[in-house]
DNA sequence: CTTTTTTTTGTAATTTTATTACAGCTAAAC
DNA sequence: GTTTAGCTGTAATAAAATTACAAAAAAAAG
């Protein structure tokens, strides 16, 4: 999170141990003087060795010093425009309005400054080459891989999507190679969805997981697009993380798409046109009105 | 001044000689990619030697490669870098990315500031004293239904989501008095859906519409909410009118749970405690693994 | 058109910075 | 008191950035 890592810091402070308490003491004491300072300079100030700077920086989910720094620079950075804060009881309509939006936003926000590029790249590549996409989702993420449905559908790849558990199993179970198998989950543990996801690697589909990195259902993926985004689900049910999920989603689509190359918009069009019966033009309905 | 470390860039652009030129280029090509490769990486990238990678910083008045990664990475953060276009044929991966996010970003932010508190405060106060809610939509709005459905039965409220259209037309047709009637659609000109609203209405129910303003749909509707995005609809599928309608879901939603009050939070935990069977928490899966 | 001067650029060496591998230490559990 | 697991530091290694210097290119002068 972009927005909350020294309040992530404060927080975590008692449970870390004593050299790494000693780093973060320090970091919080003078945040802007460490993003220009190098790992010896910091090990120094906090009296600890090189490496429990680094080892502090990976506890804290960076890939090491020098991402940790970037991280801390970026959320330095004064002026998001509002403050977000959870919705309460006792709020009216106009505030929890803007509350749910702005936390929707900010999520996005910072979703795209922390997406692998990489990853998505190489996700893109399999989906494009993929013989069938299978999308895999429950609960709050059935929707989702419905919505993937639809969107990848247009793609001319043959596409299926699956929101409950036995369907997932036989799907899983019948996979073939060069099928690539999508998982869709917020928490990354609901054991259905692990299971699923390992009977589809034992049957060969190249399996891509969106969910949170270190959780046992990214284990289980040949391709990670970890979605860190932390939101309270105890009251509420997942909302934000859902829109990341749909937003990586578009991206992936959209990939593909780019992938194809333009020959493929003709296809797009015919699709289109198709759909030119269902809708009501402006003239028919005063047509109808008569 | 830190805000325009890209702008100035392409300003100074002209002035710059050949070899700076083509590290100006890379970086603004990809300036996320950046922030996080290393003088070599980005010298290979630009066909340039890594001193004069170091040069072009200094001479930006950076005191070297670090110091200007980190002013770029926080002139990054805040805003967006490049006023969002469309994806375009030839876009990289980061480019696309960045362009889809922050579109879908802009786009509830319009709605944000442009959603209408008193519609949302009506809808939410029809919505909690309903006898039972459906949800209703097609193509793209169908996972945004099934969506809904997911949230409010949360609510303890009755729900239904319909998604296919002979389905939609018997659900409308059996509304009772009391009963509320959601219709999802981005075009809010889909012939069969606006059929089922105007069977909705005649049937007793209040009908809600979630689409643009001054289409057939929102004129069958007793209570509209007004979504006014604009998208290219020609090539891509509808993205980020989804997201807003999602994102206007969870504001009623909200707000009826709000509405309840306080001691209805027991329920929802209630609903929670029923999951904790379902998760694999951290210590089943190093169990798992012995 | 050549020569000189200035500017720009790259090579190689050096220094700084970050990471890894491993060993010793500490505290908790047995 | 021994054993174990988890921290922590030392030393070696790898990676990154900077410097010094020389070659090449461009501009200016003759």
């Amino acid at each position: 999170m972009s927005t909350a890592i020294l309040e992530q810091l404060q927080q975590h402070l008692p449970h870390l141990s004593r050299s790494e308490r000693k780093v973060a003491e320090i970091i919080l004491e003078d945040p802007q003087h460490c993003i220009r300072a190098s790992i010896a300079t910091l090990a120094k100030q906090a009296e600890v060795s090189e490496p429990t700077v680094n080892r502090f920086c990976r506890s804290l989910g960076c890939s090491g010093f020098p991402d940790f720094k970037l991280q801390l620079a970026q959320s330095l950075v004064k002026g998001t425009p509002f403050v977000s804060r959870d919705v309460e009881m006792g709020d009216n309509c106009s505030q929890y309005c803007q509350k749910i939006f702005q936390a929707s936003i900010n999520s996005l926000t910072d979703a795209m400054q922390s997406l692998d590029h990489q990853a998505i790249s190489n996700c893109v590549e399999h989906l494009h080459r993929a013989r069938s996409i299978s999308f895999f989702g429950l609960g709050a993420s059935g929707p989702v891989a419905m919505d993937a449905l639809h969107k990848f559908f247009r793609l001319n790849i043959p596409v299926q999507a699956w929101t409950d558990v036995m369907n997932q199993r036989m799907a899983a179970a019948a996979a073939q190679p060069n099928d690539v198998h999508l998982f869709i989950s917020n928490t990354g543990r609901t054991t259905a969805l692990v299971e699923a996801a390992e009977i589809s690697k034992n049957s060969g589909a190249t399996v891509i997981t969106i969910t949170h990195a270190d959780t046992p259902l990214a284990q289980q993926a040949h391709h990670l697009i970890d979605v860190s985004c932390s939101e309270d689900t105890e009251i509420y049910t997942p909302m934000v993380s859902r829109l990341v999920h749909l937003t990586i989603l578009d991206t992936l689509a959209t990939g593909v798409l780019l992938a194809k190359g333009p020959s493929f918009q003709s296809h797009l069009k015919r699709l289109k046109s198709s759909l030119a019966g269902t809708r009501l033009e402006a003239s028919e309905v005063l047509a109808k009105k008569h």
